[in-house]
DNA sequence: AAAGCATATGTTGCATACATGAAGAGCGTC
DNA sequence: GACGCTCTTCATGTATGCAACATATGCTTT
């Protein structure tokens, strides 16, 4: 179901297993700085310790854990400056892709995009805040695939994940009048690509990235001591 | 010294397997669409084949190796596709780069700079291709660690990796009044970084990096068929 | 002679066993 | 009573063995 759309390119995930496990940390069921034993992964997907350590080890060049040799693998939650170095790096990819997809044609992802909008009109509405986080994730996934960049949709699964960035925007979206600026600031994006201009769009999308990030790292929940 | 220039972010690497490994894919010592045997890696590094398969497995994940399950592992050559959008991306980045490096103060990054410009000017004169070619490097290097945000170099070393930039900059380097034009873009984006102007930084590093992305696609080696 | 099939081989994928080293508990000493 | 040391325990890191599968070779059949 919407899981396709909100995995989107990690379809392509040969083995589910590092998905999976991707899941777990992302998903916040191990407490930050937790260990994840191995043995206990092992016993849990059923498998031998091997490709359990293969995917922990992915992970860690992921960013998402660390592994402290001889010690053991722990959860790793983003530093406050990481975020927004991370944050950075988004405004810019994000940028990218909207100059990129403003650059090509009538494609099938504007009409996304269009029946997107709406949809994010009517949860900003009724204040639907779980629907309008689904939908902020897929207006901004839809940008990047529609980039028609799949080196670009790769790095920028990448930082996602880094980012955790579900966690935080289910946060942001319940912020009183967020809603109706992002809204707005994605039609702004939308007519600057339907307009073909690959600059604008590219401004646009920036904005909307910078806003955004400022929202979340206002949010209290990324924790300023670190 | 250098070493750790040229290296940069590389230093972290705990277990040398995976850069040692990957030298000898960037390093053209396997023709492109050959096969790597872990057998003979192992022997050839003396450990066992379970820390050369998790070596082997992350270079997958960065685009170098293509593992077709029970068949083997191939040294993979990015398309003419994949240079185009990698190139995309390292403008991208690049630009975002040059603009936070414009936006700190003087830092010790720009005295690295105006060295290497000085030198560049110098291996320019005498069309030292082979300094030129790591003074581009180390330029480009400067400029992405002076941004002084970790995820983006983290990116950015992923990126380079994948474009096996090394390959492609000797053979541009050779380009006849290429020298000249790149040291002149260099020029350009380094003042604007002096100039504390981040978008006019941005925007020089994005034309120096489409140029130079021109000179490489430009270039036979860079296969068309492909 | 050509096409199809069975077999052989070589490689990867996973599981298990063992070695190594780190953190913590318990004991002895100051 | 507190500190330091040693030993135990447990988790990771590596090596090796075995099974599964894809490819290639040679044989049989038409």
């Amino acid at each position: 179901m919407q899981d396709d759309l909100v995995t989107v390119g990690e379809a392509a995930e040969q083995d589910g297993l590092l998905y999976r496990i991707r899941r777990l940390v992302l998903g916040g069921d191990f407490p930050p700085g937790a260990v994840l034993p191995e043995a206990f992964l092992a016993q849990e997907f059923d498998v031998s310790r091997t490709p359990i350590r293969e995917a922990l080890k992915q992970l860690q060049h992921e960013g998402l854990v660390e592994i402290r040799p001889k010690v053991g693998t722990f959860v790793r939650e983003p530093t406050r400056r990481e975020i927004i170095e991370l944050f950075q790096l988004k405004e810019s990819m994000e940028g990218l892709a909207a100059s990129l997809l403003a650059r090509r044609g009538e494609v099938a992802e504007l009409a996304v995009l269009r029946r997107n909008l709406e949809e994010s009109e009517m949860a900003s509405l009724t204040h639907d805040t779980d629907a309008y986080a689904r939908l902020v994730h897929e207006f901004h996934w839809t940008i990047v695939r529609g980039s028609d960049n799949t080196k670009l949709v790769e790095h920028y699964e990448r930082l996602m994940n880094q980012l955790a960035y579900q966690r935080l925007v289910l946060r942001t979206v319940e912020h009183p009048g967020r809603l109706e600026a992002s809204t707005r600031e994605h039609r702004a994006v939308l007519e600057m690509i339907e307009h073909k201009d690959p600059f604008g769009a590219e401004s646009a999308m920036r904005n909307h990235v910078h806003a955004s990030s400022r929202e979340a790292l206002s949010d209290p929940a990324t924790d300023p001591r670190r």
